[in-house]
RNA sequence: GCCUGGGUGGCGGAAUAGGUAGACGCAAGGGACUUAAAAUCCCUUGAGGCAUGUCCUCGUGCGGGUUCGAUUCCCGCCCCAGGCACCA
């Protein structure tokens, strides 16, 4: 009988499905465990890094329920955003079509992949049913003062026609558009208070002993915690006062100048009336067109301008100019800082082109420093000069000496600043979950009524052809009345940022049906938080900071118990794969190529690096080619062991082939000894095994254990798949041999099948139902216990020992198990290998490790 | 510049608590079966050396160190990937 993989596959997903055993409900009897990975955005179709993380997710799973677990295994759909709009405009067709056609698809491709979602708990984000929940929230949010609107600097991106969150930046680029320079636009938009929760959101990355630790130093660092001080700098002629955010108040008493980021609003009533009102103002408007990433970066140049007016230095007395310059950040401290040219890089460099007075206030411990013959700052440690009270101080403690001093005098104060910012949510855009607000003429801002949930994004409109939301243009939908007044009002028509919907999905999933709330207390608290957590490392910032926010703000309205959304995360490597570029038509698809050649032109082929699977770089392979051509199984396989799952996988279609092969090989090894191995029971342990028997069943409880604990402790999938293949080589070379075939032996060999059959069916769910029925049995492998290992099949009679001398492996021995350290010592010395080497020389030292090795030191 | 990872055969990777480096797989070479091919099975395969062996030497990015013994621990460096970056 051949494997035909296919046939196979689809019959034993049917079953599964009509016989429900992916269902799960809470049952308190029972550990529950929530594994969950991250839901994908419906584009049309799966690739290969879904496949990976989606087999990797329905180990674990599949693994987990075998050990008695109750596991919640959902799949849903991040189905809100900006590609379905301009699909939709490309095709003629509708967002709302174009979604849930491909959730479709992408749905049969999943369950072609046999993955164990309970699909009873499907969602979508786009649903109203969702999103009104969300609306709802926001409301409370606003209830609260976490949600706010304010007219603030926005990065723009033209290509989505829409605002961006400071994290949706990359290098001054959009994160969706690399092409597209991000710029600056003042604009009205709502935000999330996340800032609020900064401290107990970078607490707790020490409390989150599963996550990986690059993750966590991503987030620290974004969170950007810093202790300083506010100080206070009166403006000379006038009762205003400049607040200026620092770190070294230790060299307070050589701030020279001030500097003003340009978007600063006190800047426009400082100049005016001054001569340099016009310079200033011109500078502004120059610097401001800029995005503040290319302003800020490393290669331009440091540029300001002199306001025209002066402050004082609170700790000299002195009166400073006051400069507008383009590399100080409106958005990081005060939007102003002092300038201490000294003891900065930066403002040395000011300084010296503007030339601004320096003062030398940090002496390093080795060395005089002065003022005209500096190169460059100095930022070390030192003993303070030039500062009055503090001089002879360390600058360490000065630090905080000087922050006593400020307070008293009440010239500033101590404070925590955070480089992370207020999440921006409003997004220009038409596809995404309507803000519930209205704006009326009379009564300003007001939130839609509760019992007027859901806003619902009308879907009877038509997309405009430039791209850009429809919903300003449809007085339909933003025409309204005002709830207080009643008068005529506007609806918002901005939508919510997509990260909102996947920021709470997953609590979603606990209760996908609930219809009084958000969320069902009960159920939630059954499942929170996810015990296991796998997606890509791209999300590290981005989505996974905004949900540890948003599970807070949730956990505060009393929604839910948890305080962290996910208890372990494990982020899988990317799928990678070699270009291939052909000199004149560029990157090719796989198909293009022949025997090395270009199909179109005939020539050679460049093969370049291998690098994460793109469209753009067309160096994919489709997985539903692959499913067609050797099935599901061998897909899973090849990507769980070519490489554990947090490193890159390198793609290889050869090692899809050896996939392919081996289960070939363990379907043979089933059905070419069925007819022995079905008329015996598993070996019990009961009978007295000898010689290569033994060793088989030994093998096989080894393999038990290994395997256990490859997958349990630490994902190591392509460990556990190579130790099974050993078993597989091991019974394989057994019958090939000269041993026994009796009953006994037909035990113990049906014994290394069912565990061979067992250990793979998370890996191959598949081929092992197969294959566990034709062995006899009529339960689904689903509902089987995990099996475990004997501790007596482990045990041995005889241990292998490695001799060394001086610590170079000589000979090996064999001695029995019971042998103590000076038994052993003593069959090593007897060996003639040894003796040849240690001949004449005086033994200095003899170290023996138990079961392991002797190393003879002359 | 700072912070994370990582560097092991021709390739993907193993070595989980300092104890036989290279498991398992791929590729390559040789052989068996076959009229032939595919499939399958068996053998060889880190480098070098010669005395061809249960042989010797070298070998886990580089240079030191600790240790009887280091891919593993420590110090200094190089390279690669990712993140942050004029954050005051």
């Amino acid at each position: 009988m051949k494997y035909n993989p296919k046939e196979l596959e689809l019959k034993w997903q049917a079953r599964w499905e009509k016989e429900g055993l992916f269902k799960v409900t809470e049952d308190p009897e029972k550990e529950k465990y929530y594994l969950l990975e991250m839901f994908p955005y419906p584009s049309g179709k799966i690739h290969m890094g879904h496949v990976r993380n989606y087999t990797i997710g329905d180990v674990v799973a599949r693994y987990k329920r075998m050990r008695g677990k109750n596991v919640l295994h959902p799949m849903g759909w991040d189905a809100f955003g900006l590609p379905a709009e301009n699909a939709a405009i490309e095709n003629n067709s509708h967002p709302a079509k174009w979604t849930y056609e491909n959730i479709e698809n992408m749905k049969s491709q999943l369950k072609r992949m046999g993955f164990s979602y309970d699909w009873d708990r499907e969602l979508a984000t786009c649903d109203p049913e969702y999103y009104r929940w969300e609306q709802l929230i926001f409301l409370k949010m606003l209830e609260k003062g976490l949600a706010y609107k304010k007219r603030t600097f926005v990065n723009w991106c033209d290509a989505c026609q829409t605002v961006l969150a400071k994290e949706q930046v990359e290098n001054g680029r959009c994160w969706r558009h690399p092409e597209q320079e991000v710029t600056i636009k003042e604009m009205d938009s709502w935000f999330f208070k996340i800032t609020s929760y900064a401290e107990e959101i970078l607490e707790y990355c020490d409390k989150l002993p599963g996550w990986p630790e690059r993750v966590l130093t991503m987030q620290r660092n974004w969170i950007g915690k810093s202790h300083g001080a506010i100080i206070r700098f009166p403006v000379a002629g006038s009762e205003s006062v400049i607040d200026v955010y620092t770190t070294r108040q230790d060299t307070i008493f050589g701030a020279t100048f001030l500097c003003f980021a340009p978007e600063h609003p006190m800047l426009r009533e400082l100049v005016a009336g001054e001569p340099q009102e016009k310079e200033v103002l011109s500078f502004i408007e120059r610097t401001l067109k800029v995005d503040s990433f290319i302003r800020t970066a490393d290669f331009s140049v440091k540029e300001g301008v002199f306001t025209g007016r002066y402050c004082i230095n609170p700790a000299t007395e002195e009166e400073i100019p006051i400069y507008v310059a383009n590399f100080v950040l409106f958005d990081y401290g005060t939007g102003a800082v002092m300038g201490v040219p000294t003891h900065d890089q930066r403002d040395f460099e000011f300084a010296k082109k503007y030339e601004l007075p320096l003062r030398v206030v940090i002496k390093p411990p080795d060395r005089d420093l002065t003022e005209e013959t500096m190169e460059e700052a100095y930022v070390e440690e030192g003993i303070l000069v030039n500062s009055g009270p503090f001089n002879g101080m360390r600058n360490v403690d000065a630090l905080e000496s000087i922050a006593d001093y400020l307070e008293s005098k009440g010239m500033g104060y101590r404070t925590v600043n955070y480089r992370l910012r207020d999440w921006n949510i409003s997004r220009q855009r038409y596809w995404g979950a309507p803000i519930p607000v209205i704006y009326c003429d009379r009564c300003g801002t007001v939130p839609v009524p509760e019992k007027d949930l859901p806003v619902v994004l009308p879907l009877d409109l038509e997309m405009r052809p430039n791209g850009g939301s429809p919903l300003p243009f449809e007085p339909s939908f933003f025409e309204t009345t005002c709830p207080v007044c009643n008068g005529k009002a506007r609806r918002e028509t901005d939508t919510m940022d997509t990260f909102v919907e996947s920021s709470w999905y997953f609590d979603r999933y606990t209760c996908p049906d609930y219809d009084r709330g958000p969320l069902d207390h009960e159920k939630a608290d059954y499942w929170m938080p996810v015990d296991q957590y796998i997606g890509g490392i791209e999300h590290a910032i981005l989505h996974l900071l905004y949900s540890r926010f948003y599970t807070r703000v949730l956990r505060d309205f009393g929604e839910l118990k948890v305080d962290e959304p996910f208890a372990n995360l494990l982020t899988q490597g990317m799928v990678c794969k070699e270009t291939q570029e052909c000199p004149r038509h560029g990157y090719l698809y796989p198909h293009e190529v022949r025997d090395g050649k270009c199909v179109h032109c005939g020539s050679e082929i460049i093969v370049g690096n291998s690098v994460k699977m793109s469209k753009s770089k067309k160096n994919v392979v489709d997985p539903e080619e692959l499913i067609d051509r050797y099935g599901a199984d061998t897909v899973r396989m090849f990507c769980l062991f070519a490489s554990p799952p947090e490193r890159d996988l390198e793609w290889s279609d050869q090692g899809v082939e050896g996939s392919f092969r081996f289960l070939n090989r363990v379907w043979r090894l089933v059905t070419e000894n069925l007819e022995n191995v079905l008329h015996v029971p598993v070996y019990g342990g009961k009978e007295e095994l000898s010689g290569n028997l033994r060793k088989l069943h030994r093998k096989s409880h080894q393999t038990i254990k290994k395997v256990t604990a490859d997958i349990e402790d630490r994902f190591h999938f392509n460990t556990a798949i190579s130790a099974v293949m050993e078993l597989v080589n091991e019974v394989n070379q057994y019958l090939s041999g000269s041993g026994e075939k009796d009953n006994l032996a037909w035990a113990v060999i049906r014994e290394a099948i069912e565990v061979t059959v067992l250990l793979l069916s998370p890996v191959v769910p598949h081929i092992c139902e197969e294959l566990w029925q034709m062995l006899g049995h009529r339960e689904s492998l689903l509902t089987v216990s995990w099996p475990e290992y004997s501790e007596k099949a482990l045990e041995v009679d005889k241990r292998l020992v490695v001799l060394q001398v001086n610590g170079k492996v000589r000979d090996r021995i064999e001695v029995p198990a019971s042998f103590g350290r000076d038994e052993i010592q003593a069959e090593a010395l007897k060996s003639k290998r040894v003796q040849s080497f240690v001949a004449g020389a005086q033994i200095k030292k003899v170290i023996v490790v138990r079961d392991k090795l002797v190393n003879i030191v002359v």
